[in-house]
DNA sequence: TGACATACCTTGACTGTCGATGTAAACTGT
DNA sequence: ACAGTTTACATCGACAGTCAAGGTATGTCA
């Protein structure tokens, strides 16, 4: 099995898709809920995500629309695709894959607990 | 706590580091050695490798030292500073702080077995 | 009215990685 | 003896992902 070199600073890519996943959303709200499920872990940056959503929607891995709240402001939502979905499913088998080498090597040199 | 943007790409320094608290390695030792230990899921380049040794030198985190083999073979060994040595303890408690972040989100949206 | 939060976006720069390529010596099979 | 492969080091140009900084516009609240 082969992942792609830039798996790990796309795991963003991933992460975004796994939110869509869980229901349409807009990308101001992803930076919010990323850091409210990561627990202040991630704090993904706005000149990340945008270029990052325009990608994912060009590829078909998203679908946006927009959207005015009652209050009269814009917004541009989020869709996960069936692609998307399947995208996803494979990024994560990608990412387990990874972190577990990554920790087959970190055991067998440099034990630490905690 | 915060870990640096580059944390993903940057974990072939810790990986490095890794392989280097378990002795001292030359640098087309350490290309087999990861991939040996890591069951085949990284393939280290030479174009990544010797950059981010002389970068590491530089840095202190590893000292080098060339030595001539019985047979005649020129080999650079590089020996993990203690400098080394906790910088690869500070990668190793980013890196569990960085992919429990993951598996929490994921956990949250895309639940995945297997 | 002014400050702040929401909401979208782009640009330029930086870093890490890789593929390609180079060099040179030692080993292997014939 | 010779050719091809492996060992061992290295550099270069290109590319992708990320970020800081900046821009625009509207809603909220004191």
């Amino acid at each position: 099995m082969k992942f792609e070199k830039t798996l790990l600073s796309g795991s963003n890519a991933m992460l975004i898709l796994s939110l869509l996943s869980d229901g349409d959303k807009y990308g101001y709200e992803m930076v919010q809920e990323l850091k409210r499920r990561s627990e202040n872990v991630f704090e993904l940056k706005e000149g990340t995500l945008y270029p990052l959503l325009h990608a994912l929607e060009k590829s078909g891995d998203v679908k946006a629309y927009d959207k005015t709240t009652p209050a009269g402001r814009e917004r541009r939502y989020y869709h996960l695709s069936e692609k998307g979905a399947q995208r996803l499913q494979e990024k994560i088998r990608e990412w387990r894959f990874f972190s577990e080498g990554v920790n087959t090597v970190l055991g067998a040199a440099a034990p630490v607990r905690g």
